[in-house]
DNA sequence: TTGGAAAGTCAACAAGGCTGACGTAAACTC
DNA sequence: GAGTTTACGTCAGCCTTGTTGACTTTCCAA
């Protein structure tokens, strides 16, 4: 507020939402939303010894069965190094199971066993309480906005795999 | 979409946007987004031996000049060895100053130096090139339901946080 | 059929969280 | 004024999760 701001002018549009100050806020909201975004799911990780990347891991796999881990390397944005130990201690203690690839044997298919499946759909749950309270405070309107920021701000190929999957679930 | 929902009733309002399917989908793309939203100002800290924590500490001590060191702790959710670690570092590179409290000799209070300013700068700059960016093309009105809804998913206290520092700078 | 690329695994290291214990100085309380 | 609490710093050690480098197995194409 306070006006007298400089009159950015070389767009036409109206800019007054985005001065610097506006858009430092919206960071910290960023940062402090997704603290809230990941707290209620990390309380019932450190139960079990898992850790958020293991979360990841799990929800993306259920979410494209069958994916290779080359794939979900994509997906996830890490090293297949880094992904490999989360997916090994996933698959030794039998909530991921890895099919060796029928047509390419050197390709792992990735499926979530029964057990797997459960813990996928407690995480999910308690991550969605808090999302859904949020969406019916903020309103439908709000909701739609908060959706096309988030996809406007993604990197060209994190947009691409996120329609992807929206496509291929509904 | 193709209507025809179930007409959930109980709360009277329109439910629709609230499948299980809607909402993880905005997990996903809160995930995708943040990803996004890290990218820019993780690839200048790389070059510098520097990590996200430090970028988090410098943020907050720009914004709350003369913040003490458990006020910072507050903000950023960490314990005080590992806020410890990172202002060790930007201390001695002259990039935070600490002063011994006035009326509270136990206190410090930090402040960003000069070049600790610079970094402030370049880094928030690229950081806001993509939220500036992704908030022109999503429009205002998309932009107000983004705020409306990462404000309502933070945590209480983390809201009160987020609130008192949005008063206090404009 | 051989040589390179691709998928996955193993080993070692770094950043940055964490807990626990301890020290010091200043402030507060009785 | 003595004892307690508070703010801060530090050491030591652990865990998760990221990294790079080196290796095997498999596939494919020249």
């Amino acid at each position: 507020m306070a006006d007298g701001r400089g009159t950015s002018s070389h767009s036409g549009e109206n800019l007054l939402f985005l001065t610097d100050e506006q858009l430092r806020q919206a960071i910290e909201a960023m940062f402090f939303a997704y603290r809230g975004f990941t707290a209620d799911p990390d309380r019932i990780l450190v139960d079990m010894a898992y850790g958020r990347a293991h979360h990841r891991a799990i929800h993306f796999i259920n979410r494209a069965p069958g994916t290779t881990v080359n794939n979900l390397l994509g997906l996830l944005g890490v090293t297949k190094q880094s992904l490999n130990r989360v997916l090994r201690t996933l698959i030794a203690d039998g909530l991921v199971e890895s099919q060796v690839g029928k047509s390419d044997k050197r390709e792992r298919h990735l499926y979530l066993t029964e057990a797997g499946r459960v813990l996928e759909q407690t995480l999910s749950d308690a991550q969605r309480v808090r999302m859904r309270s949020a969406f019916r405070d903020a309103g439908p309107e709000a909701v739609a906005g908060f959706r096309t920021v988030l996809e406007t701000m993604m990197d060209p190929e994190m947009r691409h795999s996120y329609l992807r999957l929206k496509e291929n679930s509904g």
